[in-house]
RNA sequence: GGGCUUGUAGCUCAGGUGGUUAGAGCGCUACACUGAUAAUGUAGAGGUCCGUGGUUCGAGUCCACGCAGGCCCA
């Protein structure tokens, strides 16, 4: 046997088990590295997953990615190395070991030492390395597992610092601050991770005001003192004889009053309208004039009160009387001055800048949703704040502790500091617990709100219910608070991120310009510290007041450093050389004490860094770049493609090209692919907790690996998200895994039958071949050629369905299922060779085509196909000499090959064929009964000569003796048009629907005017135009007398007589197949050869005296006899009669 | 709240640069076929192309504003 055959149904899992032992035991995956050495390379980067959770499906179609191209491009013959990784730091592994252990942050150095803690994490972090190394293999993903960078080992970390190092004497890597979660009560910052716990965010009652800042009256303000409507009303009439002119305020609302006396700012959104109101203060009832969004007017201000008068109102009316004086969009307001709220005059310190603060300025946060639509800001209590304020040169209300340090106005404990005059040292909220349940309690944000009163400052208090966030630990409300961190520059380069951004190709595009490119846009500086244990720990050191300070790039410089500070006494020995230091974490590197230049003792900043540095890091670091490995680094930078999921765009995708961009100038990845999530088939996110998350290892157990990763890849494009359905991957595994198995199965039973086995040489010659063989030739040239584009543009989606497409429509369906006689039927003739050869040729270059997707099935297709002429090929060393599909060079297409003429010419066989079936059908005229003709109306040569060049095939697809041709001579065609809208609207414009309702209404006679003469004059709406022959698209309608069936411009009629001789041949062709029938139920084989003796029935003998040697041949049988006395045995069933039957083995 | 993204048949998806009758596969119904048979063929049912406005002679397609889902970020 040349060819395995295999039972159905193939059992897709063995399959994949079968190949992947083979793989290892003959180290295919290493061959397909080794043997490309010294190729050009294709350069991928493996983005580190974290093993200390179990990998899900998700894992599979990011991996089914990256391996795709990557086999991809060794069939393309480049070397790609693929070195694994793991990214072991970080809060989840944190999070994880402090639930296992029962602990929380705080009891790190107290419960548990940070040596103790920090080696939990180190031994949970790989916990379900095993489980992932089995689903890389067992998915097939190729990766090398053997040598991988681990992001906790010395000499990667070594690198990290190597790097930092390289940033920090670039000068950018600098201390600052900015605007975090705090929880004075804890007296720790907090992660967005812990804000996010569930039951942070809580609705609270708090006090809210609606402040006045009173404008100061100079240039830019003048606008809001003089304007023409004021000019109208005399001020007298307004407020009474002899009032003032009303102070102007501009009104912004917050929930925090506390944070009022810290205001340095308000922020108004550029294109909103503002109103100028004439009105009453409510508490004071002093005339005033107040600035405040357009669409909140009506929030403040009731309808009754609308232009009322003003002479009338009394302190203590509810309805405060109001009137717009002016608008003005927010840019007006820009620039403009007001009175700080809480000044030097009321007892509140005096601040650096000072001077440019108290300004309107442009925030793009604003929105006229609740409040004002102006937004109080002050920049220490808010990231918006700080950020606007930053941007405007506005400065933060600062002030300097005991030791001169500067500070918020707020302490770390919550508290007011002792500068802010009448509130000194009051809490902000109650963080200390102290009694506030006494009926005379005000909290901070009354006693503000009182005070605000008494001054006519504020506009509205009130309660509010609002949710808040407070922190998980102490249930005490979060501060946005100022805290320390490091930073890298990033903003320094941004525009060079820009510009070397727009030359990475992202799958998709929008990705990289929308997502990627609007974060580079608005980029801030990238905040690098962690206050965490198990990370890569900052390596610079400082003397206590800041002012001299080291970083470390390699461990023997920290080596060098202590050896300094031990002649220093800073310390007594050193760790390094005595072999206690080996790993750099936390605690050691905090027990490595410096000495600065002045001889000042100095000590490690606390921080770690943020873990995204790590995995930015992993092109240097892998190598132990720029410590060593200098070539490796650089053969292998930067990457021709990477992929991971779209979540990573600010996350990996941002640290590869921040670190490349900052470290080398360069790109980090030249082709990136971002892929979107897998969710559950209801579309819902996959998760344990909700029981719908689908176990990697059950599917690929249950149907492969193949059409696991088939489904994934061809059912939705890759950046898309994927619901995933198992009946999914069942779809695929019967249409697509079934066909070509099917076709791979009949392939091999009828060669094996026939000791037929290909070769490469020694093949019919093309020329020779049939235009069915041609064809499918053709088309598999064209399938070549468009698998390699969407392969090369990375579109695996199309990829996929193409040959998808391919498989089951064009050579399953059409070639195979046309050329079965050609396979069954007698000896091994060159016409049968030729359908094996092309066959094989077809399967063996779709194996190579399918494998980057479906690497185990094609393997196996390819194995099957191939391992006969294996022997021969490696002597002459031929394409199909390597072992394994995956080692071969992908084919080329022949270009000569691709006939498209023969390709649209079988298409319209196609069509023509399944209108006649469809004509069949309605006439009740089986395929079974030939027929004698079918008539195909041409208007051209051309579609004559196509549809002429394959009657044949048409013929025997339908079953009828002839295809004729009906020309326009004939005059029985009755036409139609169709207007050309396309062409008309060009030309028409509006006059169209007159024009196309004209054309519809047209003659046959006219119709005919128009074909013969090229034009045709008509008048619409007593107007003439002149219509061409390509303003319309002329086609059959009907033949009278005749069945018709049409498919656009296609027409084709059955001709349904029956003679004699065509119901002889029909019966002919019932009793063949009711004999093969029987042949199978007998449970023959294929090539058994038979006897026949059938029962008397006139029909039956007629048929057999006109067709015997037909049924003979077709059936196998050697004798086909008639017994009238026949019993026993079968009975055939006809229509209208049975037959009993005999059927007998014949000997030899 | 912002950025990006998706929305077309019961389900999964196609639908260059606008063209009047919006397609495929699966599923469903009916019939046929039965030496590829857990396959195949033919026919049928099934659509407010998320909504509203606009541009246009003409919008699934272009524009604006919404709605719903998703991701990231505040």
């Amino acid at each position: 046997m040349n060819y395995p055959e295999y039972k159905q149904p193939l059992n897709y899992g063995q399959v994949g088990t079968d190949i992947l032992a083979w793989w290892k035991q003959n180290g295919i995956f290493e061959k397909s590295v080794s043997t490309r050495e010294g190729k050009p390379t294709f350069v991928f980067y493996e983005g580190p997953p974290s093993a200390n959770g179990a990998p899900g499906i998700h894992h599979v179609m990011a991996r089914t990615v990256k391996d795709i191209f990557c086999r991809y491009q060794t069939l393309l013959g480049k070397q790609v190395n693929r070195k694994g990784g793991w990214d072991t730091h970080g809060l989840p592994i944190e999070l994880q070991v402090e639930k296992e252990l029962g602990i929380t942050k705080e009891d790190i150095g107290k419960k548990i030492s940070i040596e103790e803690y920090n080696q939990r994490c180190r031994e949970t972090v790989m916990r379900f390395k095993a489980q992932w190394d089995d689903l890389t293999e067992k998915m097939g993903y190729w990766v090398d597992l053997d040598d991988p960078y681990i992001t906790f080992e010395p000499e990667y970390i070594e690198s990290c610092w190597a790097l930092l190092k390289k940033l920090y004497d670039k000068g950018l890597l600098y201390k600052g601050y900015t605007i975090q979660p705090y929880s004075p009560a804890a007296g720790t910052g907090l992660s967005s991770h812990e804000l996010n716990q569930p039951g942070t965010y809580r609705d609270v009652k708090d006090t809210t005001i609606v402040a006045q800042f009173k404008v100061k009256r100079d240039e830019k303000s003048e606008q809001l003192f003089s304007n023409v409507q004021l000019d109208e009303v005399p001020l007298a009439e307004l407020y009474g004889d002899g009032a003032a002119e009303p102070d102007v305020y501009i009104l912004a609302w917050t929930t925090t009053p506390w944070t009022l006396p810290a205001n340095t700012g308000l922020a108004v959104g550029k294109n909103i309208p503002y109103v100028l109101v004439s009105t009453f203060n409510p508490y004071t009832h002093a005339p005033i004039r107040v600035v405040l969004a357009e669409a909140l007017v009506g929030k403040y201000f009731s309808e009754k009160g609308k232009d009322a008068s003003f002479a009338d109102f009394k302190p203590g009316d509810k309805v405060l009387p109001w009137r717009i004086e002016n608008t003005f969009k927010g840019s007006d307001l820009i620039g403009i001055n007001y009175q700080r709220l809480f000044g030097q005059d009321k007892g509140f310190p005096a601040f650096e800048g000072e001077e440019n603060g108290f300004r309107v300025i442009n925030g793009d946060f604003v929105t006229t949703e609740d409040g004002t639509g102006i937004v109080h800001i002050s920049p220490t209590f808010g990231a918006d704040d700080f950020r606007a304020a930053q941007l405007a040169g506005v400065p933060a209300l600062l002030v300097a502790d005991d030791e001169g340090k500067l500070g918020p106005v707020v302490d770390r404990t919550g508290r007011y500091v002792a500068q802010m005059g009448e509130f000194g040292g009051r809490w902000v909220k109650n963080y200390d617990g102290h009694d506030d349940s006494g009926s005379d309690y005000k909290t901070l944000d009354e006693s503000i709100a009182i005070r605000m009163k008494g001054d006519g400052t504020a506009f509205k208090v009130e309660k509010y219910e609002h949710t808040y966030p407070h922190c998980w630990r102490t249930d005490k409300p979060v501060l946005y608070y100022p805290l320390d961190s490091w930073f890298i520059k990033t903003t320094a380069v941004k525009d060079r991120l820009i510009e070397l951004n727009k030359t990475i190709n992202w799958q998709p595009e929008s990705t990289g310009t929308g997502r990627f490119g609007n974060w580079l846009e608005n980029l801030v500086d990238w905040n690098l510290s962690r206050s965490r244990y198990w990370g890569t720990p900052l390596p610079i050191w400082r003397t206590q007041d800041g002012s001299e300070e080291i970083c470390i790039g390699s461990i023997a410089e920290l080596s060098a450093e202590i050896d300094k500070a031990v002649a220093a006494e800073v310390m007594t020995h050193n760790p390094i050389k005595s072999g206690e230091m080996t790993d750099l974490h936390r605690p050691y590197v905090d027990d490595v004490f410096l000495v600065s230049p002045s001889g000042q003792p100095m000590y490690r900043e606390t921080d770690l860094i943020d873990v995204w540095f790590d995995s930015g890091a992993m092109p240097y670091a892998q190598w132990h770049y720029p410590l060593e490995n200098k070539a490796q680094f650089e053969k292998n930078f930067p990457a021709d493609f990477i992929a991971e999921g779209v979540d990573q765009t600010r996350g990996w995708f941002f640290t590869l090209h921040a670190l490349a961009v900052m470290l080398e100038d360069s790109v980090a990845y030249k082709n990136v692919m971002a892929n979107g999530l897998v969710l559950d088939k209801n579309g819902n996110k996959m998760s344990k907790r909700l029981g719908n998350a689908i176990d990697p290892f059950a599917t690929i157990n249950q149907f492969g690996p193949d059409a696991t990763r088939w489904y994934m890849i061809a059912n939705a494009q890759p950046w898309d998200n994927l619901k995933f359905d198992l009946n999914g991957i069942t779809e695929v595994q019967r249409r697509f895994f079934g066909t070509l198995f099917n076709t791979y199965s009949f392939y091999a039973l009828y060669a094996n039958l026939d000791g037929f086995q290909a070769r490469e040489f020694d093949r019919i010659s093309y020329s020779d071949l049939t235009e069915l063989d041609r064809w499918i030739l053709s088309k598999l040239q064209s399938l070549i050629v468009e698998v390699r584009g969407y392969y090369d543009g990375y579109d695996p989606t199309k990829a996929a369905r193409a040959i998808q497409d391919f498989v089951t429509d064009q050579l399953s369906n059409w070639h195979v299922r046309l050329s079965r006689r050609r396979f069954w039927k007698g000896e091994l003739t060159a016409d049968k060779r030729a359908a094996y050869e092309t066959l094989q040729e077809c399967l063996v270059v779709v194996a190579q085509l399918m494998a980057p997707i479906a690497p185990f099935f094609a393997e196996w297709l390819y194995k099957n196909m191939t391992d006969g002429m294996r022997e021969e090929a490696v002597a002459k060393n031929t394409p199909l000499a390597p072992e394994s599909v995956h080692l071969t060079l992908l084919v080329e297409a022949d270009e000569a090959r691709i006939d498209k003429a023969l390709e649209e010419r079988m298409e319209l066989a196609q069509r023509i064929s399944s209108l006649t079936h469809s004509l069949r059908k309605k006439s009740v005229l089986k395929v079974r009964q030939p027929l004698q003709r079918i008539l195909v109306p041409v208007f051209n040569e051309t579609t004559r000569e196509q549809v002429g060049k394959m009657e044949d095939l048409i013929c025997a697809e339908v079953n009828v003796k002839h295809v004729e041709f009906l020309d326009d001579t004939s005059g029985v065609l009755v036409k139609s048009v169709k207007p050309n809208f396309k062409r008309l609207g060009q030309q028409y414009g509006a006059k169209l629907k007159a024009v196309g309702a004209r054309i519809q209404q047209m003659t046959p006679e006219e119709i005919s005017t128009l074909e013969k003469t090229g034009q045709l004059a008509v008048e619409i709406d007593g107007e003439a135009y002149t219509l061409a022959p390509d303003d319309v698209e002329i086609r059959t309608q009907d033949l009278p007398g005749w069945l018709v069936a049409t498919d656009g411009p296609l027409t084709v009629a059955l001709d349904v007589t029956l003679t004699d001789e065509l119901r002889q041949e029909g019966v002919a062709r019932e009793l063949v197949n009711r004999l093969q029938n029987l042949r199978k139920d007998s449970g023959l084989e294929v090539q058994d050869k038979i006897q026949v003796t059938l029962g008397h029935q006139p029909e039956l003998e007629a048929a057999v005296q006109s067709f015997g040697s037909y049924i003979r041949e077709e059936v196998q049988a050697l004798a086909l006899n008639f017994a009238p006395d026949l019993t026993g045995g079968s009975v055939l069933e006809f229509d209208e009669y049975t037959v009993p039957v005999q059927l007998e083995v014949a000997n030899g």
